[in-house]
DNA sequence: GGTCATAGGTCGTTGGAAAAT
DNA sequence: TATTTTCCAACGACCTATGAC
């Protein structure tokens, strides 16, 4: 007896198709005597509303997507409970997927054959991709992009102030009397501009406070990952002067750097302090413990979502530029024994 | 210009409704002379199929769902890559939802309202949901269940063989000469069982071993969460005479168990060996780095995937059990020069 | 008798407008 | 006239049956 109809109900309990319906959705009023029928109707067969018939018929699937580069990274697993979170308070689901940080798959998932048509709305955190090309291929889908800016204005965008929160991990930094203080995450040619973004805090930061940039001590790495900034730190240990600080442009970066200082036998923060981006849960049970910048990320997922919802039933159809808070959690990584 | 549909191309390139979905489609042969003027018109108007529309025709969405207690735990979200990586090679999609372990919204997930109707499917990962609520509400969504077994033969089930997984963890440290080994991750009132079947485990592996289980050894927690490892060493830690080792049931509480020994000034593994469950990238770089019992994450999913698919399509109606492979991966914090 | 194109019905739901009470 | 209920036409793509060449 898979899957009653409506028309199934309708035929048991007497009445039209319509009148069903209607006792389904409550929408018009129905009288007691029928709704009891049609209930009774109802219960008996366990009718429930084929969902994909409703939504072609609404025109609407209550279902957005959220893509992310990979899933297994921390603050996109937490970036997305929040997401569900959010799209949940307003009866919508979340369709996820990842792209690896393949542009390839970031096009693939905006052309014709996707299963794009099937949400309402579409947020991305894209890596690779460019401003035009999405703006090419993103006809007819709501999009709003989180993180990455992708050329201005030309989008919804909800992100963090990357340059200020570059700069507040690094002026922290300088006022614990660093003064050597290197940067482990630069990608001077990405299409993304983030870490850009955070080379540019950074530099903000010594230069406010009077020093020269040694470039030398801004170590690029192409992603961002734990092993990554283990062989950052590898490198930075290799110089004759090596740092007293390391500003790391994420947290899974700061934790491979400081897997490297604890093989090296190195202090944290007594030779040298970490600090990373981002406030994954890690951090926190991490040995030291891990200072770092945290976006707030319920923030970020209810702004986007909010906002993709404004897109999707043309309440806000001028691209908005939103700024999330973000605030520096100070831990073992730059203060032996932290206040909190 | 939202939104061209077949008929709009049909209408455009003069010929029926039927031939331009022919073209679409592949599946009947069209003149070429005719393909190109539709394949024209498509282009012109940048026709996208409505999925919506397409699905409901098929009687197919396309879509599974995923849903796990919370996504920002490591273990949920490596596996939920793997999820969507194996539904991929299967032209499938995937919606992701999470419960919080929460029974309410694990009921809800199943009720007559849900959103269940738009999947084909239904992959949980169930936590505090019994038995048979679980057989009452998933009429007609084929369902297989992750980790999890809830009562033997009724559903569909991958996972790691528990006992096996947790012997093979408590041998080990057995065999580096530990003799007072606790345990950290009982759960003996939950519904679920997996924390029972890991106790059983390491039960077994003591008494082949000839040893007797000392109870106060095991300390259990309500749930897998880093600070409640914390907290179970901190009781570890007080008894009068402590471990030598510890078997935690899954790596965060093995990593939570470690930060509190750093705390403590107590060294890993010299003073105490500590070993989890679960593989997540996290251990890798954590100091120490950790020992685990890794199951295969992709072997889990593309076994749940395939499962899944084959309930659906109705090659697979009786229930399975499948196990899926584990292996210890021996890091410092049980061997402070690990071989590899 | 193939090949190729068309008309028309179907999937299950919803909404407008008419018809019943 | 007001309230219920019914009929019928969508939503957009797919597919069976039918016929033209």
């Amino acid at each position: 007896m898979a899957g009653s109809t409506l028309r199934d109900v309708a035929r048991r309990a007497g009445v039209s198709i319509r009148t069903v319906s209607n006792v389904v959705n409550g929408s018009v009023p129905v009288s007691d005597e029928l709704r009891v029928r049609v209930q009774a109707a109802l219960d008996e067969l366990d009718y429930r509303p084929n969902l994909v018939a409703r939504n072609l018929r609404r025109g609407r699937s209550g279902m957005i997507a959220l893509v992310v580069p990979e899933l297994d990274v921390p603050y996109f697993a937490e970036l997305a409970r929040e997401v569900i979170t959010a799209a949940r308070t307003h009866g919508y689901v979340v369709m996820l997927d990842q792209t690896d940080g393949d542009g390839e798959r970031e096009r693939e998932l905006l052309g014709r054959e996707s299963r794009a048509t099937m949400f309402d709305g579409l947020l991305l955190s894209p890596l690779s991709i460019s401003a035009d090309e999405l703006r090419r291929r993103t006809n007819r889908v709501p999009v709003v992009l989180l993180g990455e800016h992708i050329f201005n204005g030309s989008f919804h965008h909800v992100a963090i102030d990357n340059v200020a929160a570059a700069r507040d991990a690094t002026e922290h930094l300088l006022g614990l009397g660093r003064r050597r203080i290197a940067a482990i995450g630069d990608q001077p040619y990405s299409t993304g501009e983030t870490a850009q973004l955070r080379t540019t805090g950074y530099r903000q930061a010594l230069e406010r406070a009077g020093l020269t940039v040694d470039e030398e001590l801004i170590v690029p790495t192409p992603r961002f990952h734990r092993h990554l900034g283990a062989e950052a730190m590898e490198r930075l240990l290799a110089l004759p002067e090596p740092p007293d600080a390391v500003f790391c442009y994420n947290d899974l970066l700061a934790i491979g750097a400081m897997h490297t200082l604890a093989r090296a036998g190195v202090r944290v923060p007594d030779d040298i302090a970490v600090v990373g981006v981002d406030g994954i849960q890690e951090g926190r049970y991490s040995s030291p413990s891990l200072t770092t910048v945290a976006p707030d990320k319920a923030a970020i997922a209810r702004t986007a979502v909010s906002t993709l919802l404004g897109v999707i039933d043309g309440s806000a159809p001028a691209p908005t530029e939103a700024k999330a808070p973000h605030r520096l959690l100070v831990r073992q990584s730059t203060v032996a024994t932290p206040a909190d």
